[in-house]
DNA sequence: ATATAACCTGGAGTTAACTCCAAGTCAATA
DNA sequence: TATTGACTTGGAGTTAACTCCAGGTTATAT
């Protein structure tokens, strides 16, 4: 597959796939003879994976030492499960803020809809 | 209640909270004699509101335009409800993202857990 | 043969949201 | 009275994660 091919089927510009490969957040993709990128399946495998983390907010950072670590072998598998972990409690917390604001916008929102308007000054912004 | 008092209660920098106050994230604070700002419990409300807001990724600009549509009264009523939805909306599918990218750490930690060490080369980091 | 389009590189520029800093004021304390 | 500590300002600096760009190469279509 060409990077445009893989830019528009995973909906991430060719600068950020050459960028993620340049600082590791996915492996150098090979070449072929006029230096041109050639992606696998297993690379379009990495960059959706990529995508799932990002999407959810999962650093760059964590990820490149992830798959820093895959690529070392068997002897960093704990290492790769402390950060899977880490990553996971983090992803929790944020759910958790996300789902408390939702409900906070909900009340809003329903407040807006339920009042016959004009509503009284004490619709508060909070 | 003064600056540092509000930074310790809300976990916010005295940095931040004039940020925010100088960018119209919150109101102007009222200042003593000597220009020593005193924050009220309404203040703190707002605060902790963007606090809320802040912590699920909800983008400064947004709440902004809010603060300031509401400051001009009534007539914004529905330019603000429609803010409100806008970025419930966008709660609403940041939080799916998280949640498939949380179930798929869960299902990477499980193999971790489960697998009998060493691991055959076949645990992809996807 | 030349124009077009897709790709390449290294490096600079952008954006959001803080975060830090220098220089100054003021009240309270030793 | 001198120092300490909390506060003030406007503006500069930082960080993460892209995003853009200039200048160059190559394959294909006219």
């Amino acid at each position: 597959m060409t990077i445009s091919e893989v830019s528009k089927k995973y909906e991430i510009s060719a600068d950020t796939l050459r960028y993620y490969e340049r600082i590791g957040l996915i492996p150098k993709i090979y070449r072929n003879g006029n230096g041109i990128r050639e992606y696998t399946e297993e690379d379009c495998r990495w960059i959706e994976f990529v995508k799932c983390m990002r999407g959810a907010g999962i650093q760059v950072e964590a990820l490149i030492e992830y798959i820093k670590l895959f690529q070392e072998g068997d002897s960093t598998i704990e290492a790769r499960k402390k950060i899977l972990i880490e990553q996971r409690d983090h992803l929790i917390d944020n759910i958790e803020k996300m789902q408390k604001a939702l409900e906070r916008l909900n009340f809003k929102i329903k407040r807006y809809e339920t009042r016959i308007l004009p509503v009284e000054n004490s619709l508060k912004p909070f």
